[in-house]
DNA sequence: CTCGATGCAAACAATTTGCAGGAGC
DNA sequence: GCTCCTGCAAATTGTTTGCATCGAG
């Protein structure tokens, strides 16, 4: 199952095993985000829901996607200050950036291991393991 | 050579030594940076520089970070969306980030290997790998 | 005197908060 | 009718830009 023939109803449903109330607003934000391949930032969410005519307000965009990331339907991917990608891909995996274009791409769980893991502090657990690989394109000298 | 016996006479030298030109505000703003053993937000930068009384602005603390980072001094470590940290450690490393405290930890490089790389893309080369392993308290079931 | 470098006020952008209105009981 | 939930206007916070000023040649 992938990021083809998502429809509302199906969002609908999501929502609702996830234990989120599933409004019309959240519906539409949650279609904007899973039919979509891409990673998207909050601005892109808005411009595509509210591409038509105005449906939900910058506000409510990020409200329901920090929402949406608590029931860990959505993974937050930050890359640069005041640039927050939301990810509709949240199994564990890893990401380069493209520094010169800001694009970002998944790199497979499987294409990085991570060989020893520290020793953790007392009482803690790890909560996620964010690796951002960044690139530049290769100077010619 | 580390965090103590700094002295703003020191700063101006590494800053020389770096092709930055060693104004009032830098050798303030590095000053700040460098005797910090600390990570510290752009905020708590301004707050130490402008303790006694006004020294620099909050945008000459922006610019003049971007600046330090470019000359690699500084390394700028991305937590949150509109939180970045400035690290005077600019020797590969990783962090630790508590998120319930917001507090920011070193994790030497010797401590966290990664195994295998993935291939990158043509015509690209890495220009920073960052990775945060993000810790909470563990639960009290 | 000229010109590039510098610092900062003001503009801009990203995110959060507080509260008015609405849905369910 | 009361209460909790929801969405958004407005406030807040974080960051960048454009320009007046300074200092070196």
């Amino acid at each position: 199952m992938n990021n083809n023939d998502w429809n509302k109803q199906r969002v609908l449903e999501v929502l609702r095993d996830a234990g989120v109330n599933p409004t019309s607003q959240r519906v539409e934000i949650g279609y904007a985000l899973f039919s979509s391949c891409a990673h998207l930032s909050a601005e892109e969410i808005m411009q595509r829901v509210n591409a038509d005519y105005p449906v939900v307000s910058k506000a409510t965009v990020y409200n329901t996607l920090g929402l949406f990331a608590g029931h860990a339907l959505v993974r937050e991917v930050i890359v640069e200050p005041g640039k927050v990608f939301y990810d509709p891909n949240v199994s564990p995996h890893h990401h380069f950036y493209y520094v010169d274009s800001g694009d970002l791409v998944d790199i497979p769980a499987s294409s990085l291991q991570i060989g020893t893991l520290p020793d953790l502090p007392p009482e803690t657990e790890v909560e996620k393991v964010e690796v951002v690989i960044r690139l530049r394109q290769r100077a010619t000298h």
